[in-house]
DNA sequence: TGTATATATACCTTGACACGTATATGCTCT
DNA sequence: AGAGCATATACGTGTCAAGGTATATATACA
């Protein structure tokens, strides 16, 4: 199960990372903290060690987690093209609105669509 | 199987996103580029729409498939606290190997231990 | 109208994984 | 050594989702 993004898809585990965030944890901290059973917590913090998301150091009977950035670092370097995709987005958004608002305020205005009257977008789907 | 991190696991639609974000594709241009069968990429494309990803405008027989911002933003958002972290972390380590530098160079130096002698990270495991 | 193209959906099967319960391992302290 | 705490692991179970194959829907074009 390798792979980063399964690994955070399970809200449990986010729970454990986001915990972490703040400083280190026990096992039985985090059971504490997010009421969860501790064989879950326990299994949990394995696949995050072993997919490099904590490091494990051993303070007697207890094991205190903490987190490593690498793998998180990776799940951002993959968000960074959508990050400019977006913002482009908004800047698009912006210039859209603006246009709007000196036009027809307070009015549904049909707004022309592109090529030919009522298509593309007029029947579009989105669900 | 609404949740947004969950939804992003699946590799193919980590894929077809990333093929989106350059411009809209129909589904059989996303379907040879990946290589995938096309009941496949309808199915993922249902999920990612569903779920805000994306969205789709009909050109006759086609459709359509563009990115939406908000899913994706929602994870960069979760993100945020992490990258906190890890810019403090990357300081940490500068001042650490600064410091290493200036004292034994190219030797193991064995680092006094906080807190009595052979405990914490000595012992420490990680895997 | 019929055929080809483009996309969506239905159904089935399989595998993975999260969970619970029980138990093992390891450490501390008396 | 024994009891108690902290954590890890083993095992059985149910669920759910991804993949494959087949088929339905819708549009273009002859």
């Amino acid at each position: 199960m390798e792979p980063v993004f399964e690994i955070i898809a399970e809200p449990n585990r986010r729970a454990i990372l986001s915990l972490l965030v703040s400083s280190q944890q026990s096992v039985g901290e985090i059971e504490r903290q997010l009421r969860m059973p501790q064989p879950s917590v326990s299994k949990h913090l394995r696949v995050l060690r072993e997919a490099g998301f904590v490091e494990s150091t051993v303070d007697a009977q207890r094991r205190l987690y903490r987190l490593t950035p690498e793998p998180l670092q990776e799940v951002d370097a993959w968000l960074a093209p959508f990050r400019r995709f977006w913002s482009a987005h908004v800047d698009a958004l912006e210039r859209h609105l603006d246009h709007m608002a000196q036009s027809t305020p307070t009015k549904k205005q049909p707004r022309r669509r592109r090529r030919g009257p009522n298509r593309e977008r007029d029947k579009g789907e989105t669900k």
